[in-house]
DNA sequence: TCACGGAATATTTTT
DNA sequence: TATTCCGTGA
């Protein structure tokens, strides 16, 4: 059917808003025009609402290009682009997507000049950064008095929490870190030369995609008005979750239309520790005078029981917008809070749960264990390998950030910048002999050259080093040709490396599979420097893990995961251990009240995740080193909830064995 | 100057 | 668990 405007209006649109959308997620939809703010709670589909808002903006004739949507991961604009797409056609494909930081990197890589920036700069991603902070700490440290400097990752935090918050470096230190006020002149010195280092060798890391981003912006009007316009359309989710910069880039990056819609849910902002403010979405209505607000709260995901038990969570919470959600699904447990004897009790209460709910036919990946911190599922893991229960961990370290992916992306990055000295370190220091005094020596030597990469032929080393030099000098000759494929040049360099993983890795069978895997990543470029700045920027979220495990099928495999990494997701029956007071909340956080609120709204993110069941455990009798202390009560957030909103039980085997 | 081993230590995480 | 840091001996 061809389309044509004298057709009457409910026929020009191929898709059936009024009756695939409730109310107020309709309304969402259809105020396409003029600032927006929805408030969407917990389950109450804010993807479906952000879809079919994609998709109606394009029937409505609106240029798919002209339409900006940025996500808080890169997956999540490809998944909610992609639903658009199968919801309407092809065209939803063109619309702009992506995350503040891959929009930064366009813009950058395009307008770099006007800030005295080249544009081929290279992206440090959080190794690169912490690898760049611990040389720094070395040098600083070989001067400096004091012994104990922090250490790299904790610099980083510091760093970026910095200038996350547009916060002097005192203040972040005095607030967060009071016990290292001591060392805060070595700890700005060591601020000071990381970015001086930076800049002069032509590196941004993933904080500067947004402060340069907001520079430009800012002191360029005429760039901004061609930025702005070429953007008509602009949604953002997650809105809770993003940091002063991220809110003014928004605000200059809206033209005079204010087409702007963003979404989020403040009672679900758990990102301040790295510099989020859920302040902001309280703030949007100020920022964009006559916005409109939308409150979704018909709950799509959790048995009323369940929604009982979340209200009566966030009900706690100072400052937040007010909103009841509801839910039609009836039926369901209540939830159930067990005290257990330690931790290993705990472990084996949950495995012994976990049979049970698989014979009842309740697949393994509709059940998630989620805790506050990585390590608190350690003990919990020893006992589902000897049950033989299969399972995935989420979070942890990402493919890209293993040591092995990252010794040969260092190579490929040296010839791509032969003065990356980062990169020139973490190579040299893999050859037999060298350490970091010689390293230092062969990359001043080349560097001395001015020659590039070939400054490396010249370098003599007379030590036992002289071998394992060689073997690179020839690497790096063979590989002079630039006529070379990007995927022959990756498997020349893994060829290289290989002795050198077998010597330094007894598990390197898993790990020269990964190689492989890159290999095959390489094979869809063309262009090195867009590879390594995709390695960077938008690397394969496989964790290393699933590259291997293939063979198992995935849909059996119970999901491990930190609090974190579970926002958005949703299952059967949800585990939440180590709900503990002086664990969850954290200890830490104890001590300020705006942390107190975040454990809080991590608790509510955790138990939201239920659709149907929702158990709490926590071993009875842990001894806190830090605070010298026995714990001994479950977290605070759920300890006065009356029997008929939770209940509870003793995991002691008289009750379960 | 480098390699090695043992001890200490760890909130949470995306880009 | 795994990574980092530091001291020691070659």
């Amino acid at each position: 059917m061809s389309k044509n405007s004298s057709l009457p209006l409910n026929r020009r649109f191929q898709i059936q808003y009024d009756t695939e959308l409730n109310s107020a997620q309709l309304e969402a939809v259809m105020a396409t025009n003029g600032p927006l703010l929805v408030i969407a709670g917990a389950g109450s589909g804010k993807t479906r609402t952000l879809t079919y808002r994609v998709a109606r903006l394009v029937e409505e004739g609106v240029a798919p290009a002209s339409i900006l949507l940025l996500t808080f991961t890169r997956k999540a604009a490809q998944q909610m682009l992609q639903r658009a797409s199968d919801l309407l056609d092809r065209r939803c494909d063109n619309v702009a997507g992506g995350t503040f930081h891959s929009f930064g990197n366009l813009i950058l890589r395009r307008y770099a000049p006007a800030l005295g920036l080249a544009s081929n700069f290279s992206i440090l991603d959080r190794v690169d950064a912490e690898a760049l902070i611990s040389m720094l700490r070395k040098e600083a440290g070989d001067t400096a008095a004091s012994h104990s400097l922090p250490r790299k990752h904790t610099l980083a935090n510091i760093f970026s929490r910095t200038v996350n918050k547009m916060m002097p470096l005192e203040d972040v230190v005095y607030d967060d870190y009071p016990h290292m006020t001591g060392e805060l002149e070595a700890i700005d010195k060591i601020f000071q030369a990381y970015h001086r280092y930076k800049k002069e060798n032509n590196f941004l890391d993933f904080d500067d995609l947004l402060v340069y981003q907001l520079k430009l912006l800012k002191n360029n009007p005429d760039l901004r008005h061609r930025i702005s316009s070429a953007y008509q359309y602009v949604m953002v989710d997650e809105y809770q979750d993003t940091n002063a910069i991220q809110a003014r880039i928004l605000y200059l990056l809206t033209g005079s239309n204010q087409n702007i819609m963003v979404v989020g849910d403040d009672s679900q902002s758990i990102y301040a520790f790295r510099g989020a403010n859920f302040r902001n979405i309280m703030q949007f209505p100020e920022m964009f005078p006559g916005a409109r607000i939308i409150t979704l709260e018909e709950n799509y995901r959790s048995v009323q029981p369940v929604l009982n038990l979340t209200n009566s969570i966030i009900e706690q919470a100072k400052e937040k917008y007010s909103k009841q959600l509801f839910t039609r699904k009836t039926g369901g447990n209540l939830p159930l809070l067990v005290d257990a004897r330690n931790e290993n009790e705990q472990s084996l209460f949950v495995v012994d749960r976990i049979q049970q709910l698989h014979q009842q036919g309740i697949a393994l990946n509709q059940i998630a264990v989620l805790f506050r911190a990585g390590f608190h599922s350690f003990d919990l893991e020893i006992e589902l390998t000897r049950s033989q229960l299969p399972f995935i961990k989420v979070g942890g370290f990402k493919f890209v950030e293993s040591a092995h992916i990252k010794d040969v992306l260092a190579h490929l990055r040296v010839i791509s910048n032969p003065y990356d000295r980062i990169s020139w370190y973490r190579i040299l220091l893999l050859i037999a002999k060298i350490g970091p005094a010689s390293a230092r020596k062969i990359y001043e030597s080349v560097v001395g050259e001015g020659v590039g990469l070939a400054g490396l032929q010249t370098v003599e080393m007379k030590s036992a080093a002289a071998a394992g030099l060689k073997r690179l000098k020839d690497l790096f000759s063979m590989l002079d040709t630039h006529e070379m494929p990007l995927e022959k040049i990756g498997e020349t360099v893994i060829d290289y490396y290989l002795p050198i993983l077998k010597d330094r890795y007894d598990d390197h069978p898993k790990r020269a599979k990964d190689l492989e895997q890159l290999v095959a990543i390489m094979e869809r470029y063309s262009s090195l420097v867009k590879f390594l700045t995709d390695m960077a920027l938008e690397p394969p979220n496989t964790a290393v893990d699933d590259t291997f495990t293939t063979g198992k099928p995935q849909e059996d495999r119970l999901v491990l995961s930190t609090i974190h990494s579970a926002k958005g997701l949703e299952w059967h029956t949800v585990f939440i251990i180590w709900a503990l007071d002086g664990r969850f909340p954290s200890s830490h956080a104890l001590i300020k009240d705006g942390e107190l609120e975040e454990e809080l709204r991590l608790m509510y993110v955790a138990a939201t995740r239920a659709c149907e069941n929702l158990y709490f455990t926590y071993p009875n009798q842990v001894y806190d080193r830090s605070l010298g202390i026995v714990l001994n009560h479950p977290s605070r957030f759920i300890d006065m909830m009356p029997d008929d909103i939770l209940e509870k039980q003793s995991a002691g085997p008289q009750s379960w064995y």
